[in-house]
DNA sequence: ACGAATTGCCTAACAGTTGTAGGAAACCTA
DNA sequence: TAGGTTTCCTACAACTGTTAGGCAATTCGT
């Protein structure tokens, strides 16, 4: 029924695609129709608008990078953190306008039980969960308690995030050593505390 | 000689504080002409485009940055890391739009000799590396040596920007305790992190 | 094989934004 | 009061986001 053609899925993974080439914030509807070989008006058939494009983006990446997350996730401890930080690091490194949309696309909070909640909304929490839940395995591999469990997902939640977004900012290219070989060492640190606070509980 | 009215700091003042009320993205030329009473054109005056207004405002940020910053500073080692790192948040909840803008503007590499900075580039990378200067008196103040001077900056700063990054965009809204309660923690492991690197140096 | 429903894409058109060009008005100084 | 300087304006061109309505291609039921 009805002619072949684009959908929704393709547009948005071409999106993610023109993303890592231009920067999430060069990724307009004209941009993306002239890319698809379309006009603009004809994606309004696969997505409701320009921030219903950008909130399905972000789902779209949240979703890719919990799949990639999760498959490398190996191990216990230090050994999972590597893995699991690695991944998203190279995740970053690799699709820059991919791990922009994850922390670009601000979603507003739900509090407004009246307010209709789009698909992409609802989809981008739900992958947004996924990726929280992959680093709540990592910090209980260390055996930390539910009491610590969030603080010690906030702390090396910060330090992964703010280190690739200050390194992909290039913030760390002005100075030695280069920032691969500091990496490592955040991680050996990330490493002790996470072992302290695993430690501290078990008094 | 001539006729008075805006000059360029007004209009970077007043794009900095539209982009407090309404986000740094929504600061557009023709916003902040309706808001100044002018019309858009009226603004090529003092700015020499979209981009340049928007790195503008980025060194005009971080120059306000490191004033409070710096003014904030008092004491040594932890004393110092708390107030350093304090002065820092507040002014990023106090001013989320103008704290977007110290990290949302890219700088391009400075490798290519033949082209041309731009001033409100050169005062971006000025005022950049003012802030730089404040990090490295707070790891300083730890008696950390020269040769993991540059680490002990990444790992602060990583650690405290994507604090404050994810704590603004909501990620910690959803979980207890309140990202208010878990800030200090945070604070201590970083203070016993810093005393550590400080410690292994003098062996 | 044919009609009908379905679906994809198009043109036309409008509002809003960025940016350029050139001119008129207001102000300070002499 | 005249000159020079600077501010601000109107007019215009190009591009983006979006809506409305229509043509055309494909698939399904018969």
């Amino acid at each position: 029924m009805g002619r072949p053609g684009l959908n929704r899925s393709a547009v948005i993974a071409a999106a993610a695609d023109l993303a890592d080439e231009m920067g999430f914030d060069a990724v307009t509807i004209s941009v993306l129709a002239r890319h698809l070989g379309v006009r603009s008006p004809t994606l309004y058939s696969h997505i409701s608008g320009a921030t219903d494009l950008r909130t399905a983006v972000t789902a779209y990446v949240l979703d890719e990078l919990a799949d990639t997350t999760s498959h490398a996730m190996a191990g216990e401890g230090r050994d999972l953190l590597v893995a699991y930080a690695d991944a998203i690091r190279d995740f970053a490194r690799r699709s820059p306008g991919r791990y922009d949309a994850t922390t670009r696309q601000r979603i507003p909070p739900t509090s407004d039980p009246a307010a209709e909640i789009p698909a992409s909304v609802a989809a981008a929490i739900t992958a947004g969960r996924r990726n929280a839940d992959l680093a709540l395995t990592v910090v209980r591999s260390y055996g930390i308690a539910e009491t610590n469990e969030t603080y010690a997902v906030r702390l090396m939640s910060s330090l992964i995030h703010g280190y690739i977004t200050l390194e992909i900012a290039g913030t760390f290219a002005h100075s030695e050593p280069p920032s691969e070989a500091t990496w490592p060492e955040v991680l050996d640190d990330l490493d002790r505390t996470l072992t302290r606070i695993a430690a501290a509980q078990r008094h």
